[in-house]
DNA sequence: CGTCTTTTTGACCATTTTCAATCAGTGTGG
DNA sequence: CCACACTGATTGAAAATGGTCAAAAAGACG
């Protein structure tokens, strides 16, 4: 469950080279220029793999490292004393990974492969280069951190003002719209993986009233759950019923 | 209550001089070099001011500025469409306003004054500028947004798993460690001056029960309520209630 | 076939909301 | 000075929402 991943950097298992990034396929990506695009190759240091469950990166660690997610996804969460967990927020290909240990000095919170992971690595004292030679790069950096605050204030207001089947439909065509967005591939019937357990820890609910709260989602047909995890079946509906406007569709940028 | 702020940049309200801000004095806040501070003299355009209970930027707009707060308080908020308002975080003097209209491209949040406000005035085009020609104030804006990151999580972390009673104990410490980090004036006693439905609207619950719960907190001597606000009595058994660690004494920047 | 994880359900209890007043303090106009 | 309106704090009671406990069902897997 907590196992780390592996960083792989060698001759043999050569890190992609960011010339070829599957990101950059991607219409919702903006565009490098050469210059950025071949700094950010020298920049990059490796690749780290994570399985499901296991940890990327520990509160109150003081990670070398920062990272973009390449492949796959995971999510963000703090623990409280009595061992409740929060998910603060998920984490999907062409996200900052632990830009707060990068720019602060250590990390506030965990983040935890869903489904195996793979993060592009940077070496964290390097970032002030990247801000002293590339100031578009440092700028996106920051794009990225004021997307990660909105996206944090949407929770927040969900949290704080949204019914238990508002929030569920919230979360789960936030997640939806998020997904298609990075082209982010899922199960089989294009499910987001998640367990009823991760849902309750990110809306703030007992396990046992967020399942009450999607049986009657999934009863209204709006969603269904399989073994991979949530089929969203009704994206707009769940919007409407959410009372929320959807991602912007400003190219975005990433490292 | 809706009435915008002035900026005032005439010859006889001249705007102060960054040589000479205050928030220079304030242990808590890094220095800056000379030829920083002179950037940022600069960049200033002038300074607004806001009268309590009134609007400094209104979500679904694309203001033209950037704010840091210099003086008084005042909070963030969204409201959904029942009407229903929840208040996202607080911002203080040093903290950045604005900043993602300016990065990206229009607000999705309002900002209203609690006490008189003056804010510092910078033209939102001139952003990258600063990120060209200064790398170090770049690295400073994207540390504020890794900040507000930080304080977000911890916000989402109290609404999703703390009790009525520690949710209250966690936002009256939190709110009064920050005031004291940032050197700001309060009302006669050292009372935080919300009112009990601001309370309710950062904690997500009715006005009824936040007044309940603390009226319990008042009951047990660990805050007491005046005609100014929230006067905290025991900080450390407040964090220590809701098991809360304290901002960092990392000396922080701001612009 | 047993073991594990995850979903599902029912019953009961605790928390929180809503509604409906009341109270206290402030300021205003007469 | 007092009546009046206004804002914010306070209270009680009923109703709705959500949590806890305990157990069962349903798949996944070796």
């Amino acid at each position: 469950m907590t196992t780390n991943g592996e960083i792989t950097n060698g001759p043999g298992l050569r890190a992609r080279d960011c010339t070829h990034c599957p990101l950059r396929k991607i219409p919702a990506f903006r565009e490098f220029c050469d210059e950025e695009l071949d700094f950010v190759s020298r920049f990059k240091r490796g690749e780290l793999t994570v399985a499901p469950g296991a940890t990327v990166l520990t509160e109150g660690s003081n990670s070398p490292h920062l990272y973009t997610v390449l492949e796959g996804w995971g999510f963000r969460y703090k623990t409280l004393e009595d061992g409740s967990r929060q998910i603060l927020n998920y984490v999907m290909p062409g996200d900052l990974v632990g830009l707060q240990s990068a720019v602060m000095n250590e990390m506030q919170h965990s983040v935890e492969a869903l489904k195996p992971m793979t993060l592009c690595v940077f070496d964290r004292r390097e970032l002030f280069d990247l801000y002293r030679s590339h100031p578009g790069l440092a700028f996106d950096v920051t794009w990225l951190a004021a997307r990660e605050e909105q996206m944090l204030d949407e929770n927040i207001l969900s949290l704080g003002r949204r019914s238990a089947r508002q929030r569920a439909a919230y979360l789960l065509c936030f997640l939806n719209d998020r997904r298609l967005q990075c082209g982010l591939s899922l199960g089989r019937d294009g499910a987001l993986p998640l367990t009823q357990q991760h849902v309750a820890d990110t809306l703030g609910f007992s396990l046992v009233h967020t399942n009450k709260t999607l049986k009657k989602l999934a009863t209204d047909q709006l969603v269904k759950w399989t073994e991979d995890g949530c089929v969203i079946l009704e994206p707009e509906k769940l919007a409407d019923l959410a009372d929320w406007q959807g991602l912007g569709d400003t190219p975005r940028p990433f490292i």
